[in-house]
DNA sequence: ACCTTTTATCGTAATATTGCAATATAATAA
DNA sequence: TTATTATATTGCAATATTACGATAAAAGGT
């Protein structure tokens, strides 16, 4: 079918989904950590780092900018992309909780 | 096209992102949840808990086991379902140093 | 041997994703 | 205004994913 059953799971198993499906992507990953490393706040010379075509790299942007990851800011002719630090708290957060869970859970080591 | 361009990117980015795609829906989400909360190793009666279809909980368990998510170990009739802690710990510190860097860079706050 | 239970695999339909060329849009420069 | 530059959007082809019914495989019980 290719539709995901999202009405099956609570809106936080969801949210954390969705937030893993954008980062699995390699370009998207990609674009990330270029943002997070470039001290300056490059825009889509990401199309010349990569090599992927520039409708392809505006499409990831886009996602990237969707559920928050990123924010751009027009500049003059350009878009200045950076990553929103609100949001990169947010996420980083959910995902460390996810990953700990295992740890503050007693385990009965089975299998 | 369909087709990721992996060719571009490093193998770093890759099991990144790879790793990310895997937790990319909440059927695997929920799976890994409900696996890490239960005390005994419950098995496929996943397949009551969430509202899927037998052999759709099947081919989800086989993509969180392929990349090591969880592990199987087969008991009488049915199979034992439980976190892989190796690879848990893996994958933990890998999200974590993902966005960690972000921290650890200094930055230039432009946008 | 036969039945039952549990899980895996196959086949298939519906939908989603990826990537790019072509084109549109927006802002500045000449 | 016209040209240029940078980015976004549209349309489409190729491929991937999701979900499930049907069926196979594996193990234990009778």
């Amino acid at each position: 079918m290719g539709i995901t059953k999202t009405d099956l799971f609570s809106s936080e198993q969801n949210a954390m989904a969705h937030m893993a499906k954008v980062l699995g992507h390699p370009a998207r990953i990609a674009i990330l950590q270029y943002l997070v490393k470039s001290s300056s706040c490059i825009n889509g010379d990401l199309v010349h780092e990569l090599g992927l075509a520039q409708a392809t790299i505006s499409q990831h942007l886009r996602e990237l900018k969707e559920i928050g990851f990123i924010q751009g800011t027009i500049e003059g002719v350009s878009v200045c992309y950076c990553i929103n630090p609100e949001k990169w708290a947010e996420f980083s957060q959910l995902f460390g909780a996810f990953f700990d869970d295992y740890y503050t859970t007693q385990k009965s080591n089975c299998c």
